[in-house]
DNA sequence: TATTATACTGTACATATATTCAGTATTTTT
DNA sequence: AAAAATACTGAATATATGTACAGTATAATA
C-alpha cells in the first residue's frame, strides 16, 4: 500500500463517515462541503489520487460510485491460543510442553502490545500495582525493557515478576510494589540475569 | 413492522446485493436491469412502498440516496464485541450508545461466566484486591449477588465498585478494599440501591 | 534543475438520475 | 361493490453529478 497525503486521508475519513451517516457515498460536492474546498475538482484529483494508491474504487460515470478498497489481511481478525504457564524453574524452556497448564483463546491483538503466553503469578511482591495471586499476566518475550517495565526475570534458579531498574551499566534492581518486600540488587557481574520477557497485560479470573 | 410483499422483498434483495456488490446502492435503472422492470417508475413505486413501509429510506433529490434501515435487534454488534463503559451517572442507561467509549472484541466464553461488558474503573477503593484506576471489569447483569461478591452499585446519583455484604433483611453495607475508604451502610427503607451486577473477571492492558 | 505530485479555484457541459404525469390491469381491503 | 394497494409500461423533464479544461502555487522527487 503507498503512503497516503493527510489531505488524502481527511478525504477519505470523510467518505467513511458520509458512509456511515447515510449509507451511500458522497459526490464530489458533498466531500467539498464538509472538507471546506470551493471547486468540485479539488475532491476529484483527490479522489484520483486514492484511487490510483488503491485505496478506493471509482465507478466511471456513476454517480457517487466511490467504494473504499478493504484489504484488512485478517478478515475476522485471527484469535490464537495462548498457553498459560506457571512460574518455572531455570533451566527448563519456558514454553515447555510440560509447563505448560491450559490455553487460553484470545485475539491476538488484544492488549496494546502483541504477547506470547500468559503467566500465573505466584506471591504478592507486586500486590501494590494491582498484581495478585493467580492473576494471569499477558508476557512479551524480548529482552528490549525499559526502566520501570514490569519484567519476568530469572535470577539464577528463581524467576520473579518486578519492575526493572538499571541502576548502571553493570548493576540492576529488581524492584517489588509491596512493602513486605525489599529490592533485590543485582551486579551484572557476578550473577545469572535473564529477562524473560515484559508485562503488556493482567487478566483475572474471579 | 408491516408485512412486505414478495415484489418488494425482491426489490430489498436486490438493493442490498448491488451494495455488497459495488458499495453504493442502486439507481431505479439499476433496479429495472437487475429484475427486468421496463421502466423506472416500476422501481419508484417499489421503492415508495418500501419507504412507506419503514424498510429503506429515501433522501429525496439525490442520486443513489438509498439506504436500507436496519432494525434487526443487534446485528452490528458481533457477539465477541463487548462495550467498554465508564462510571455514568444515573437515569442513563448503562449501555446507551452514548456511554460506550470502545468495544474489545473477546471470547464470550472468555471468564468463567458469562458478562455483558467491561466497566473502567475509577479511583482505588478496590486496590487491597488489585483493583486498579483504569482497570477493565468484566460485569456481568444480574441482581442475585451473595455476599463477598464483588458488585457494581448504583447508590443514589453515584455508581461504584464494592463487595457486597447483606446484614440483615433492610440493612446491606458495601465494602471497599482499601482502609482509606470506610464502609457504606445502606438502609434500604430509606435509599435506592440498585445492583447493576457483579464481576466476574478483570482486564488490564499495561 | 527539470519534472512530477500535491493542492487548490473557477467555469462549463454532457449525461446520469430522480421524479412527475398519463395510462392499464390485477389483487386486496374496506 | 367501492376504494385502495399492487404491479407494471412509456414518455418527459428538471436537476444532480461526473468530469474535462484552464489556471495558480507549492512541495517532493529524479
Amino acid at each position: 500500500m503507498k503512503k497516503i497525503t493527510s489531505q488524502q486521508q481527511r478525504v477519505l475519513d470523510c467518505i467513511q463517515i458520509y458512509l456511515n451517516k447515510t449509507g451511500f457515498p458522497p459526490t464530489r460536492a458533498d466531500i467539498c462541503k464538509e472538507l471546506g474546498f470551493k471547486s468540485p475538482n479539488s475532491a476529484e484529483t483527490h479522489l484520483r489520487a486514492l484511487e490510483k494508491k488503491g485505496f478506493i474504487s471509482i465507478e466511471s460515470g456513476t454517480s457517487r460510485g466511490i467504494s473504499i478498497i478493504n484489504n484488512d489481511n485478517k478478515p475476522t481478525q485471527a484469535d490464537n491460543e495462548y498457553p498459560v504457564i506457571g512460574l518455572v524453574a531455570a533451566g527448563s524452556p519456558t514454553l515447555a510442553q510440560e509447563n505448560i497448564e491450559q490455553t487460553i483463546n484470545c485475539p491476538n491483538k488484544f492488549f496494546d502490545s502483541d504477547f506470547d503466553y500468559f503467566l500465573k503469578v505466584k506471591g504478592l511482591s507486586m500486590k501494590d500495582v494491582g498484581i495478585m495471586e493467580d492473576d494471569l499476566i499477558a508476557v512479551k518475550k524480548t529482552n528490549e525493557v525499559r526502566n520501570g517495565d514490569i519484567v519476568i526475570a530469572r535470577l539464577e534458579d528463581e524467576v520473579t515478576v518486578k519492575f526493572f531498574q538499571r541502576k548502571s551499566p553493570k548493576i540492576v534492581e529488581l524492584e517489588p510494589a509491596n512493602e513486605d518486600y525489599e529490592n533485590i540488587v543485582v551486579d551484572l557481574e557476578y550473577q545469572d540475569l535473564h529477562i524473560e520477557g515484559k508485562s503488556v497485560g493482567l487478566l483475572r479470573k474471579n
